[in-house]
DNA sequence: ACGGTGATAGAACGATCGTTCTACACTGTC
DNA sequence: GACAGTGTAGAACGATCGTTCTATCACCGT
């Protein structure tokens, strides 16, 4: 419950996500997080688990973002509102891509990392069925819809990371827009 | 144009895409390449341009992959049947994501990969705008239409790899057809 | 006053890794 | 036959980095 456990989660979020995992050591984590470098040994085990620290602490933030406003909405407007909420985050932080597929890219042999990344897109795929279904779609519409709007979410994350491409997440909200119109939950 | 330098670009790529950056170093380079490590320095200056050579091999192999079988088809069978590629080409690598996404995560610093990465994905839209144009689209709405369908194939290819998603392409295609069909060139 | 706990600074180790260097062998060419 | 170019093997260096260890300090409950 210290608070310096928390400062260092933060830190390593923060450096990771904007300088990559190559570039930031254990000495840039704990003078970033103002912290002995015993102190982050006595709460982590190895650098790994801060990696898998950071990856919880991004999910929760994430995931919150996403569902932090939601506007009651039902219909398409409660799906599209992901990616009002997703093109808000994504400029916050800077647009640097995927902070879960790059852990996973960079660590594929760490089975730590990869089951963090996997867990992590598992939950944003089923909060997307989820809210298909609270949007009025039954439960095998929304099955079947919730995978392809789950595509176009990270496609234009990496479009807007790899292309630095401006508009890639409202390009991604319409073409949404129009398989939720075509499939609606009424037709 | 000695073979010995080929050899280390093609194992460079393999290695480097299956076993990701940080876990593959000179030394298993020159293992697999079966060369000796002077030789290696000998032709590139050091082990960054090995990742940017690995990067342009890999970026001739893909277009070639996704050109390679051109069915001559217009419409919209002309771009969808890049999808039909994408997935040989993806099954056939392992599904690993985007070699360039990753490159471009792994180094941010590194302003030569940086640079292959970007070149990369700018032919790779350049070649979806123009198999728009051969389709039949006039060029104002090939250049709309075409980051729309980018997004699809990076997000198929994400998809694939965060979630072990073995459908992502079909979803991808399917949605990338709903879409031409929509904006046809004939509308 | 006491022990226990978390924190700090800094040295130290051990391993890895990118890079350079030395010495030698093979191959063509002028 | 000297020469330049490419290749090999292996040692060596220099730096970084993750990790551990020691010694010291501050707080806190009873």
């Amino acid at each position: 419950m210290g608070t310096k456990r928390q400062d260092i989660v933060e830190s390593a979020d923060r450096l990771f996500y904007r300088e990559g995992f190559a570039d930031v050591g254990i000495d840039r984590l704990v003078d970033d997080a103002d912290v002995a470098l015993g102190t982050l040994y006595r709460h982590f085990r190895s650098r790994s688990e801060v990696v898998v620290a950071a990856m919880a602490h991004r999910h929760d933030a994430f995931l919150q973002a996403l569902t932090g406003t939601p506007p009651a909405a039902t219909g398409a407007a409660a799906v599209l509102h992901l990616f009002d909420a997703l093109a808000a985050w994504s400029s916050a932080e800077g647009g640097n891509g995927c902070f879960f597929l790059r852990a996973a890219a960079d660590y594929p042999a760490d089975a730590g990392i990869r089951a963090a990344a996997l867990a992590h897109k598992r939950t944003y795929l089923a909060l997307v069925e989820r809210l298909l279904c609270q949007g009025g779609w039954d439960r095998e519409r929304a099955a079947g819809l919730a995978p392809r709007i789950f595509i176009l979410l990270e496609g234009a994350v990496a479009a807007a990371f790899t292309l630095g491409d401006h508009a890639a997440v409202a390009d991604a909200r319409s073409i949404a827009a129009s398989i939720l119109a075509a499939g609606g939950p009424t037709s």
